[in-house]
DNA sequence: AATGAATGAGTCTTCATTCAT
DNA sequence: AATGAATGAAGACTCATTCAT
């Protein structure tokens, strides 16, 4: 791994922990055991780094829908199972990286707020590519607001990484979080 | 009005525009026109300060909810139309006061993570009281997770406002938002 | 006794407790329990009152010895219980009342070094009053520097106060200061 | 010599002439010609700084006493000589190092008023050893109260040094606070 | 390429003093 | 005479960035 890596990896970290304001050029350095001039090789400033790092996280999520193909499905329960194949894939992220999502959801608006919103709006651009393919097959409601919809339900799954960050026990917060965020969203809340 | 919530609405306002930590207590103290030697004869520091804003707009917010009594609708029926009450009741308060939600959506976090943190613990819970009238009462789904589907809909109605916050032409988004967002949550996304 | 009063015997008192920089002419006002605007219809500004303070505790102190005539004593043995009372009346007035001594010995060098310098002046002064008349009159050695000596004397006396200040037992430090301090003025070290 | 004893000696003398409180750390940046940045790399705060001046000051002053064996003097001449040894290189410290006795006179009460204390403790102590070791060899009086009398003899050099401070020539006061300062420690001031 | 000493702009905060009421 | 709200000068301290070695 090159040295600029060893950099962006820590800095995430360091941020992650201690927050973009709170942490020096310094305590990075310190924590890797460089001189702090040497940040500056490969760095142009605090706000570079912080930028870098926000744009691999904001890849590294997206990385864990990616891998679906928002056209490939054409019954309601294969979408089903995307969905919940994208799910288990976000958490995992949260349980192998935790400082991904950490950064996301601590320091991405400190550091970048157009940048954040700019990756929630790819995020629900993506999202709305499974539901326009679902109601041009005709498996989704056929009056559904695909780009409002889509928004929405990056909002649910921002929130629920937000609290599985946070739980003291996120095996059972991701448990519950796939099933009823899956249910709200394929049925709502109305009995049958 | 008193001087101290001169400061406060002023605070608010500016910490909403240029951010926490880009605002000094002098711009503040400027924009009131007043010595910046008086803010700290009504706020002990720029956390108090920050913080006693924070609480106020999370205050406003939960303002907006608290309207509504949980246990009231015996019925879909009402509790869509409870719904959509607080859903106009939010976009209003964004229409009247945008600076409210700014500052709850780009600096609460920043001012307090916690606080913030809280605050959607709140929200939830005040939530999750009205799907267990439903529940109970019949009218909603018997399997609902009531705790988690709450936390769901809480980061449903966050992105809805901070995207109408952003948007150019909020009336239209507050429309649509409305409608699928109430869609989403009754009926999710299957066709029928 | 008038406000003025009040406030000066106060001020002595905060100045000798928490020390001049450290205490605000709030916190004297707050003592008193009057508008700290009022202050300044008693004393032109900080510096004033304290240098007013001064004045006063240099006065008391010099009240311990004044009360002694200088040229009163014609034996050794006089002057020797002249020279008692004095000390008596300082430990005294040390008892009596400690922020005298407190503030001469913490706050004087810091609010006129000046006039503590003065002060100690006339001190010596005063005591060469009696060392020139001890000398005239025979029963003090012929070749006493007198001038010299009585200001190495008051440097006896100021640490012997000093450290009667400090003493958890006062008592004893006093008879001790006044048994040892006499045999050293008048009869030194050597053995006999 | 190191920028860290550049920077001490500085505030030392700019400490002296000033004072403390009224020295910003501007002051003493301006004064070596580095930015007051620098000064933080060195010392961690200005107390820091004040606290470590006053530490050396005080060894300083020791160090004209510790040249001398507290039980090498055998007779009454031999003490007086030591003793004469010990108030010239007092005098000599004051002479090429002036600003070391104005920081210790002017500044280390304000410095800190408990590590001046602790001096002055020290100081007694060590007189205190040739005062025991001249009762124990017998050519001091055997009532001797050795403590006190310690305490009241380093008094009598404070208030020397103090004066010779402030004289306009050193010199003659030197020379007569020599002779009566021994004059009076061994012989007191009763006629023979 | 690596270092870390040096820098100074920027910010919070305190508090003596004034003055309108 | 009394008050206390308002003021702003003053000063300590931090930290991102530069640059000579």
């Amino acid at each position: 791994m090159s040295k600029r890596d060893d950099i962006l990896e820590t800095a995430e970290r360091v941020f992650a922990e201690k927050g973009y304001h709170e942490t020096g050029i310094a305590d990075i350095a310190a924590e890797l055991g460089i001189g702090h001039g040497t940040f500056y090789r490969y760095f142009r400033n605090k706000q570079d780094i912080a930028s870098t790092v926000l744009e691999r996280v904001v890849e590294r999520i997206a990385g864990a829908a990616l891998a679906e193909d928002p056209d490939a499905s054409a019954t309601l329960e294969a979408y089903r199972e995307q969905t919940e194949r994208i799910l288990v894939r976000m958490f995992d992220l949260l349980d192998d990286h935790p400082q991904v999502m950490a950064f996301f959801h601590g320091q991405s608006l400190v550091v970048d707020a157009e940048r954040l919103s700019g990756a929630l709006d790819a995020y629900a651009a993506f999202t709305a590519q499974f539901l326009a393919n679902g109601k041009r097959k005709g498996f989704l409601r056929q009056d559904l607001d695909v780009e409002i919809t889509a928004q929405a339900l990056v909002g649910v799954i921002f929130e629920g990484t937000r609290r599985a960050l946070r739980a003291p026990q996120p095996e059972e917060v991701r448990t519950r979080w796939i099933a009823a965020g899956t249910a709200l969203m394929f049925d709502g809340i109305a009995a049958a």
